[in-house]
DNA sequence: ATGAAAGCGCTAACAA
DNA sequence: TTGTTAGCGCTTTCAT
């Protein structure tokens, strides 16, 4: 791109190359009925006046706008730090390569979260839109599925009062497993760990591990279960310190996100507790701290970024398809097996 | 917003209402030269229906945008995690307050940094941009500058063709003021891990330490100075290995970014060196980990979040002011004195 | 206080 | 193969 030379428009180009400006459009559009010289012409004169359409003229047309919105989460769920932003670069990067821009919304005090999204879908910003952190009675969700607009959910509803498109980890499945696995290792008193915001995820993978621990024939006692608020450190140190000073002594720990587990290994170690010899700690979302934990935490892999990536592809696929490109995605989280956790104590 | 109705325009509006369009739209825009009974009736119509102006027209016409670009840093330096997503959090919900979009680009494989650039520029899709993580010789910085075109950049350059909007945290006089401070604790032997990519931030960082140290009479060794690629664990590792192995061994390991301070913990955890007993070790950043690092880590904070907010202030008095807002913020990093540190080991 | 007309940049339909 | 005309939704003259 030159370095001083200011924008350029389709008749200012047209101008130039002494044709009209329709002339000029369809050569750059690759239409057929333009000759093959004047064509080259064009599109040489354009790539050194670094034409670039106008977006507004496009969209104008078209009714379009070739663009995806994504709603951020609420700064209030201040769970954020690395999913958002893992989840936007491999989102930005899918779409990029699909040629379509990419929109943000935050919800404010002055407008609320229905509000954004009229603001992205009426005013016609976005084609599409992206959603995540989906509660149990998602607001964002209802509408869109209401009003058939195209999105995409990084999470699911437990009841969705239509099709829409999602993508999401088998939290579910996942616990399950763990759930065996664990006792298999000889464990039998399991403590749970989990946000207490009405998070579906947290619903799936609660729901997980408690069927199988019901299964198995060890219920998980409803005190056994503690519910922390979003970055409320003081809050998830207390909760799990109450649930380790329970007598007899959870073997262990699940946390349905790293950040809970964190705070459960740093209680253990306060109370002196060794993990995994005393109790077993087990965490989901393995961000990249997880690696770092003393000791290194087992913990559920998402893959936020490929994510990110596939509900662009998704989004795109939704919008070019209409209804008959809606997709369901239900990733399998792969455990990482560290040092956190390990065979029940004798005891 | 209704679940069901689909978006409505002006010119619809108006014949519901039984205006001319320009009559709803100059109501609507708040002109005086509009009967207060007639505004009444076109604002309260305009409510029940949800209008929402088009974007595309209000462009057409406007010649702007509304809209803040943000670039993504490379995915290649993926160094990112919780910064990017905490920061674009601050940028949208200030914009938001602002009533401006926010778009955001990533460069792919096939479009590079400059030509996304020019894709929201010279399309007009933001009538400003942000960028971050400036690197020594920074392509987009010099483009904009050069182009004149309203941006503000979190990070700074070392040497400016220009002058230009940024915000960034003085990490020269942070890291010059920290070794002053562990040089009091006793400290005599100093290492320092950083990047291998050259992030003017570790430029100012480092140039703290080490003139810090020279003044102090104990210069940085050459040997003492370890560089390490974004995100490679393994060399992370290695080097860290390395400074901790020396003889005489360091007494204090300075990293420029928390990521790599984790890593010499986890080193020294390895050759069972106690922190910070044998050594003191302090990072940059105060990522949300930190507080659970074993030890917790000393490390400064920087607010990334009001960074964000405070980048989409400056770049809408910059788009606003023109030159004349251009704004250059020095933000002090607070050290949060945690437990990684100590006086130094009695030789 | 309101309506009519023009035009923003672009593309699609039509005419030559 | 190219040019002319029209129109996308909106705001801003200008006229009434």
């Amino acid at each position: 791109m030159s370095e001083t030379s200011r924008a350029i428009g389709l008749k200012e180009l047209a101008r130039v190359l002494g044709l009209s400006v329709p002339t000029v459009s369809r050569a750059l559009g690759g239409y057929s009925d333009v000759s093959q010289k004047t064509r080259e012409r064009v599109v040489q004169a354009a790539r050194e006046h670094g034409y670039v359409a106008s977006r507004a003229g496009r969209m104008l047309v078209s009714g379009r706008s070739n663009a995806i919105g994504m709603m951020l989460p609420q700064p209030a769920g201040q769970i954020t730090d690395a999913f958002v932003g893992e989840f936007l670069l491999g989102l930005a990067d899918s779409l990029a390569e699909l040629g379509r821009d990419l929109f943000l919304a935050a919800s404010s005090q002055s407008r609320d979260e229905l509000q954004v999204l009229r603001h992205m879908v009426d005013g016609s910003q976005a084609d599409g839109i992206v959603i995540n952190r989906l509660t149990v009675d998602d607001a964002r969700a209802r509408v869109l599925i209401a009003r058939r607009i195209p999105f995409v959910a990084h999470g699911r509803l437990i009841e969705a009062p239509g099709p829409y498109s999602w993508l999401d980890t088998d939290g579910e499945k996942a616990l399950d497993g763990l759930a065996r696995q664990l006792v298999s290792l000889g464990h039998r008193r399991f403590a749970l760990v989990m946000p207490d915001v009405a998070y579906t995820f947290a619903h799936f993978r609660s729901r997980g591990l408690e069927r199988a621990l019901s299964e198995l024939g060890l219920p998980l006692r409803p005190d056994h279960i503690a519910k922390v608020a979003p970055n409320d450190h003081d809050g998830a140190h207390a909760e799990a310190r109450a649930l380790l000073s329970l007598d007899p002594r959870p073997t262990a720990v699940i946390a349905l996100t790293d950040q809970l587990a964190f705070a459960v290994l740093e209680v253990a170690r306060e109370l002196g507790l060794g993990v995994p010899g005393d109790v077993s700690v087990v965490g989901f979302d393995n961000v990249p701290m997880a690696v770092y934990a003393n000791p290194p935490l087992t913990t559920f892999d998402q893959n936020i970024r490929e994510s990110g990536r596939i509900a662009g592809d998704m989004v795109v696929a939704r919008i070019e398809l209409g209804e008959a490109g809606i997709r369901t995605l239900l990733l399998e989280p792969k455990l990482e097996l560290r040092a956190s956790h390990g065979p029940a104590p004798a005891d």
